[in-house]
DNA sequence: CCTTGACCTTGCCATTGTGGTAAGGTCGAT
DNA sequence: ATCGACCTTACCACAATGGCAAGGTCAAGG
């Protein structure tokens, strides 16, 4: 099949693929004698797994570890768990950051009258020692 | 003050404030006579509320227009509060899509041994219909 | 046989926010 | 005069994705 019928069944776009491709995290893929890149099913079950990886939210850096994992027979399941628990982790802590900011942030929101006069609790904190909340790049 | 002091006293790099300046975050500074630039208290004090503000996760877009809003004596505090309920709405979008993606990805990996057979709940999730897990881009 | 339209190809640019590096200029102190 | 610490601009990079443009391929229909 082709690039664009690969990308409709496994829900990557074709854009993807093809930069997928040129990253090396998929093996060049045949080509049809007009230079199409063909794809079997069995190179759609792989991009299905990418999809699904990606859902999880793994990096495509990550993603290239579960694929060699899975493509390897003699893989110990703790590697693939480690991985997984290194990534539930880096969801945590996002997910605690986020909420942080969150949680300042309404509190400064719901002292917010709102209306039409000036004075503003949201932007007096921002002017103040708000920069506590440390946020992290990750 | 020069740039590397306004830095430190901000918490803002060097390199992000000639940045801002760049996009026109922030107007261009005045500068000594051999072209470095010269920061006032006055220009400190905006930095930080740039600085608190990305704190909180708001975009420079966002922080644009709460700059204006700061600087504008007759603005109606529900200006402020509008954009501040709508960047509470994206970090919540956010943490649900996280928490989505760290709930399945722990089911899986709860049901992994974590041994070392090869035989992974994970990858078998990842291979089947795990894609189900809807993560759109913000 | 030739045209048309749908699809494919490569290649480059943009995004967001930040970091790095390089080649050079400035400044204060010795 | 010189040295080191700082500054200047101007590029390149990241991650993951989208967009556009100029051109090639292919199948169907006239």
């Amino acid at each position: 099949m082709n690039i664009g019928e690969a990308a409709k069944a496994s829900g990557i776009s074709a854009k993807m693929i093809r930069h997928y491709e040129g990253i090396g995290l998929i093996e060049e893929s045949r080509r049809s004698p007009g230079g199409y890149r063909i794809y079997s099913n069995n190179d759609l079950h792989t991009l299905s797994f990418i999809k699904s990886s990606r859902s999880l939210g793994f990096s495509l850096d990550q993603i290239k570890q579960l694929l060699s994992l899975w493509q390897d027979r003699g893989r110990a399941s703790s590697d693939v768990k480690a991985l997984a628990l290194q990534h539930i982790k880096e969801l945590d802590d996002k997910i605690a950051e986020l909420s942080a900011m969150r949680n300042l942030l309404q509190n400064l929101a719901t002292e917010c009258h709102g209306d039409n006069r000036a004075e503003c609790p949201i932007l007096q904190g921002l002017e103040q020692q708000c920069g506590e909340a440390k946020a992290k790049k990750t």
